[in-house]
RNA sequence: CGGGGUGUAGCGCAGCCCGGUAGCGCGCUUCGUUCGGGACGAAGAGGUCGUGGGUUCAAAUCCCGCCACCCCGACCA
């Protein structure tokens, strides 16, 4: 992509409403513009960030054994009756009239549609278990927006519901989740710990946050200083037990404020070993047992030609607010630094001198060449001055800088610099074609 | 929803107290000089001063209503 024709509005200054960093960053970077409180256009450079966040999540949730489905943002009041929560919901649910005077609603969540599409589709115990995911934007009508993206009214989450025989089921369903959690959460370059945490509105007796551990966030949380260490596992089989790997991490304590109790023992044992600190949350799973599928009747045959109602639980994860969580955990004064695996781009062509015949044929030669080797590259074309163009390149932090001038040209090689550390180097064309290929 | 605050050019702000018909920096356009880490000079473009009403010869400025946005609290992916 060619920055003189790409869209990427970016701002020297710090817009006066953007009080943390991801906000600000976000705005300045040209990612995201504001369209009412809480309501947020995506600018090209955003969006893409946002599709890789996205597409590492549903990765992810199909090696975990769910499938992708699309419900609908706008539906009618008549399931959130049946389910009783039309009334529990609150001010918080979008509600709407169309042009019948009929009830509807922006769906907040969709534990009542996904419940009714099983209830209509799936009879037999023989068909389970299942988890059905979407990736879709909700709206839930906050008192109080703030942050950007992280606190909007209309938000992208993934929300998967899975569908057992029984407790033992849903048990190896919130597993399969928790497990799928910690990969997706490590592949963006991010340490989300899962907590024990309150089951909220959506009910049920088993729950866990997890979240990500920045100053700015907006929760409270207390854990076991190990939970620092704790790397995810790899090449995991999802048709295996997942039991003894949920137990390694859920034995060591991590509570989120609501659950935290200072006076337990458990607590007073760990001693120094108890890190309090702040997070954002950036995913929820719940077991909720029964209670979509009593009220609704969502049920199956069982094995003894009995109707029993499946066993349910959600597993959220809230897409956009982690593309400002990444920014939280890595930026620095200059910008963003992406994590490679979320980056709008792998790198960053700056020619230093936009308008020199020489310096752009090589410039172009170098981009036409980093296409084709399908090296994700944005190439700063402009005719701007080279602070301008290293500023905007620092701003919006793709992991790679290639930086061509006549000083490095005339000597046959180019420069790589890394964002994250600063460090560069001088790099034959080869070579340097070489390590752009490579994975880091 | 309670408390506080702000709306003036794309962004950041001054002007308001003390009424006289709008200004600064950045950005944008043109020209010139510069140019390997946010240059300099010159000339420009761009504003129903959030909105409705009132007071006045005259309102960005004073008064009343409304709207939007931001911050703190209670609530949440």
């Amino acid at each position: 992509m060619r920055l003189s024709t790409y869209f990427l509005p970016t701002l020297k200054e710090d817009p006066a409403e953007a009080q943390v960093v991801s906000h600000r960053l976000m705005l300045r970077a040209g990612m995201i513009r504001q369209h009412a409180a809480g309501i947020y256009n995506w600018l090209p450079l955003g969006l893409r960030v946002l599709r890789r966040v996205e597409w590492i999540v549903r990765e992810e949730q199909n090696a975990a054994g769910a499938q992708e489905i699309l419900m609908p943002t706008v539906q009618s009041a008549d399931l959130w009756r049946e389910s009783g929560r039309y009334e529990d919901y609150g001010k918080e649910m979008l509600r709407l009239t169309d042009r019948h005077g009929r009830a509807m609603l922006y769906s907040p969540t969709h534990e009542e549609s996904v419940t009714n599409i099983f209830r209509q589709n799936i009879k037999s115990y023989r068909d389970l278990p299942r988890m059905f995911y979407q990736i879709h934007w909700k709206f839930r009508d906050e008192v109080r927006p703030r942050f950007g993206v992280m606190r909007g009214r209309e938000f992208l989450m993934k929300d998967n519901y899975s569908f057992d025989l029984d407790y033992a089921g849903a048990r190896r369903a919130y597993n399969r989740m928790f497990v799928a959690y910690l990969r997706t959460f490590s592949r963006m370059g991010l340490r989300a710990v899962p907590m024990r945490a309150d089951a909220g509105p959506m009910g049920g007796d088993m729950s866990h946050e997890f979240i990500i551990l920045a100053a700015t966030g907006e929760s409270s949380v207390f854990f076991h200083r190990a939970l620092l260490e704790k790397n995810p596992p790899l090449n995991i089989d999802y048709t295996s037990n997942l039991q003894q790997i949920v137990n390694e991490w859920m034995s060591l304590y991590a509570a989120t404020d609501e659950k935290h109790d200072p006076q337990a023992t458990v607590v007073t044992a760990l001693g120094n070993d108890l890190i309090a600190a702040r997070g954002i949350e950036v995913g929820h799973i719940f077991y909720f047992g029964r209670k979509y599928s009593d009220p609704m009747r969502a049920m199956v045959v069982g094995p003894d030609g009995d109707l029993v109602p499946v066993e349910m639980g959600s597993y959220g994860i809230g897409i956009s607010r982690l593309v400002a969580a990444i920014i939280e955990a890595s930026h620095d004064e200059a910008g963003i630094i992406w994590p490679a695996a979320v980056a709008p781009f792998r790198v960053g062509l700056i020619n230093l001198k936009g308008g020199d015949t020489a310096i752009d044929a090589g410039c172009d030669a170098l981009y036409e060449m980093l296409c084709r080797a399908r090296v994700e590259v944005l190439y700063d074309d402009r005719h701007e001055r080279v602070g301008t163009k290293f500023a905007d390149m620092d701003l919006i932090g793709l992991p790679w800088q290639v930086i061509v001038g006549p000083k490095s040209l005339a000597r046959g090689v180019i420069e790589l610099k890394n964002r994250a550390t600063g460090a560069r180097e001088e790099l034959s064309p080869e070579a340097l074609m070489e390590r752009l290929r490579a994975k880091d």
